[in-house]
RNA sequence: UAACCGCUGUGAUGCUA
């Protein structure tokens, strides 16, 4: 059994689950190891009927493998099933609950993740992150604040972040930087999102001090600071990090191209546009925009004519 | 029983409304 299992777990590990399969059907033995091995592969691969019909012929189902199939319902946003499979589980842990509360509120279902939020008997620092975040990404600047400061016993960075994009998109700089500095271990997201605080409220002078004292940066902090100049119409400092980033993606690309969509310059855009690479429905917009407020009606009809995608 | 490692539920960037 031990090495079987072996070979079915190597062959889960590959994603070959059709001999996954073959192998846990020739066994002539089974044990709850390998069983848990190949439901929970079925689960992590995306074969949710496989898995559910493996758990049902189990005599015990592990909470575990629950677990599993629930985030696979989830990360298939297979609503009905999820909650469906929560609600008849024996036991709900804290992974279980913010599983199903991150699906609702990616539904935009704030209410009902709440309550899912209040019934837990146990509220760790990763679902309390998940609606504190919830909360401070939908505006509600009150509501995140007082469970931030009242109802958390702790704060790690993930919920520091939270804050901070909180009062970011309110405008309080400031009470962003005095959050930021609590932070007992700053990492390249905490620095990016103070970054991204100082971009959106304009404050460039703070960006350019923020970007140029982080000891690394990634391609979303560079990306950040680019959307900065980009938005100000600052050309010349907007060009220069775009020249220097060490990577673009399509989010360089398309703030770049906002650079001379502000400025007006419709033929630089569009040698931007047609460069660049793996094109998505963001960038298409960004260049329809650039026609549009320019007053290209013509060759805006034009370009969104030839959109693949409309939204 | 413990330590370490790996996987797993939460955080940062672009157009428009």
């Amino acid at each position: 059994i031990v090495l079987q299992t072996m070979v079915l777990v190597a062959f889960t590990r590959a994603g070959l689950m059709r001999a996954a399969k073959d192998t846990f059907e020739s066994m002539p033995e089974i044990d709850l190891v390998c069983c848990n091995a190949i439901v929970s592969s079925f689960c992590m691969n995306g074969y949710l009927q496989e898995a559910k019909r493996f758990l049902e012929k189990l005599p015990c189902q592990s909470l575990d493998l629950l677990n599993s199939l629930l985030s696979g319902y989830a990360r298939e946003r297979n609503i009905e099933n999820a909650l469906c499979l929560f609600k008849n589980m024996p036991q709900h842990d804290p992974c279980a609950c913010t599983t199903v509360i991150v699906m609702l509120i990616h539904e935009g279902k704030l209410t009902e993740a709440q309550s899912v939020f209040y019934k837990m008997p146990h509220k760790d620092l990763i679902s309390l992150n998940t609606i504190l975040h919830a909360y401070a990404s939908n505006g509600y600047l009150y509501e995140a604040v007082s469970l931030f400061e009242r109802e958390m016993p702790v704060h790690d960075r993930v919920s520091v972040t939270a804050m901070i994009s909180a009062f970011g998109q309110e405008g309080e700089t400031s009470k962003a930087k005095e959050i930021f500095d609590q932070i007992p271990q700053t990492d390249l997201v905490s620095w990016t999102s103070l970054l991204s605080c100082y971009v959106q409220n304009g404050c460039l002078e703070s960006a350019r001090q923020i970007f140029e004292s982080m000891t690394q940066r990634n391609i979303l902090s560079w990306n950040t600071m680019l959307c900065g100049y980009a938005q100000s119409g600052h050309l010349e400092e907007a060009k220069n990090i775009f020249m220097n980033m060490p990577q673009r993606d399509v989010v360089s690309w398309t703030a770049f191209l906002t650079v001379f969509c502000n400025a007006g310059d419709i033929d630089s855009a569009f040698e931007i546009f047609l460069r660049i690479p793996q094109k998505d429905s963001v960038c298409w917009n960004a260049m329809l925009t650039t026609y549009a407020r320019n007053g290209h009606l013509e060759e805006s009809k034009r370009h969104f004519d030839t959109m693949p995608k409309h939204n």
